[in-house]
DNA sequence: TATTATATACATTCATGAATGTATGTAAAC
DNA sequence: GTTTACATACATTCATGAATGTATATAATA
């Protein structure tokens, strides 16, 4: 085919992430083949190829496109300028359930992160990368709540330290069964 | 090769099980082959297909073995006629965190059950199982939360529904993310 | 401005290597 | 003698990655 223009060829790129998104889903990464992808979007292997390195690759660049401004919200949970820190963690949780809940397209790779892939051989460095993200996420977690405790507006019996993987792991727990089936619930809190 | 006694058979069929454990942590299971199991395992795949029906009957039998004697014991949290409901479901929960820390086998399972294997294809009734066995297990904590009400051992100011859903989403994030790394250090609660 | 060169954005083809399920063989248990 | 508990062999079906083809956008040049 002819060579097209360079916002074309963006528009083609984002076709195979979004039709990736929606065949990881249905099939799961690992049974899906790029011929899979290739044909749901319309093109053939050579566009996959060519916009990406392999299937790791194509899978890495579609979780980026949500999980990066997430991961940008949280990370400033730890500033030191914020007025009300545990206000502006617990508007951080609630944020994040929000989005997974209201936006079909960050419940998809949710639900893809959580069930729909397997962390082994040429996807363990996302594996390593969740952990990293992970610590990060519950470093500013924890700083947020201590810089909360400094300022008296948390109570000091609470270990900051536990209460950040607490509040994490019931947050993390959430998504991953609401994601299961939205009959689950959770929006209230 | 010869035919073997009815107790060996049984042997090599657990054999098959604890090998396909540890390979499917390792490989993920989409990427194990009943071959890898095999090898690893010391016979030919035609074992693995004469006690199994094929990959996902495997792997749902490895899953059981764990599974079951959990579920068992979280079944009876709603019963009338216990003493301290609320001390039985905190209980059940801290048993099934100790559980997961200290039996390897616990362990192994549930990081394969989060981590390496896709709900997808043929491996979609598992996840039907799950949802049922989660519901179930929900119903039985609100049950047990409801009683304890009743006998005025919690505050009646707390939904029993979202106060299990709750402690089950805190619980299972806690593992989930305990088995991702072992520094996470959970056991304190 | 017209021409040319080159990099781009794919499509097509091919070689290779699994993985699966089944069919069949076989020797010992029962 | 028959069934059991496997091993072996085979046919079929993908999936991958690389190699190659090709037409055009774009930039450089004249």
């Amino acid at each position: 085919m002819a060579r097209r223009t360079k916002e074309e060829a963006q528009e083609t790129r984002h076709r195979i992430l979004d039709t990736a998104e929606r065949v990881f889903l249905k099939k799961g990464v690992a049974r899906t083949s790029l011929a899979d992808v290739a044909d749901a979007a319309g093109v053939t292997r050579g566009a996959i190829y060519w916009h990406f390195k392999n299937k790791a690759d194509l899978f890495e660049a579609m979780m980026d496109r949500v999980s990066l401004p997430m991961e940008a919200m949280v990370a400033r949970a730890g500033d030191k300028d914020i007025a009300d820190p545990l206000a502006y963690v617990r508007r951080c949780a609630l944020a994040v359930l929000e989005r997974i809940t209201s936006d079909p397209q960050s419940r998809r790779v949710a639900e893809i992160s959580r069930y729909k892939v397997e962390y082994a051989d040429e996807m363990e460095p996302l594996r390593a990368r969740h952990i990293e993200c992970r610590t990060e996420c519950l470093g500013n977690i924890e700083r947020g709540l201590r810089n909360a405790a400094k300022k008296g507006l948390l109570a000091k019996s609470v270990n900051p330290r536990l209460a950040a993987v607490g509040l994490h792991a019931l947050v993390d727990g959430l998504i991953t069964n609401w994601v299961l089936d939205t009959k689950y619930l959770p929006l209230a809190k």
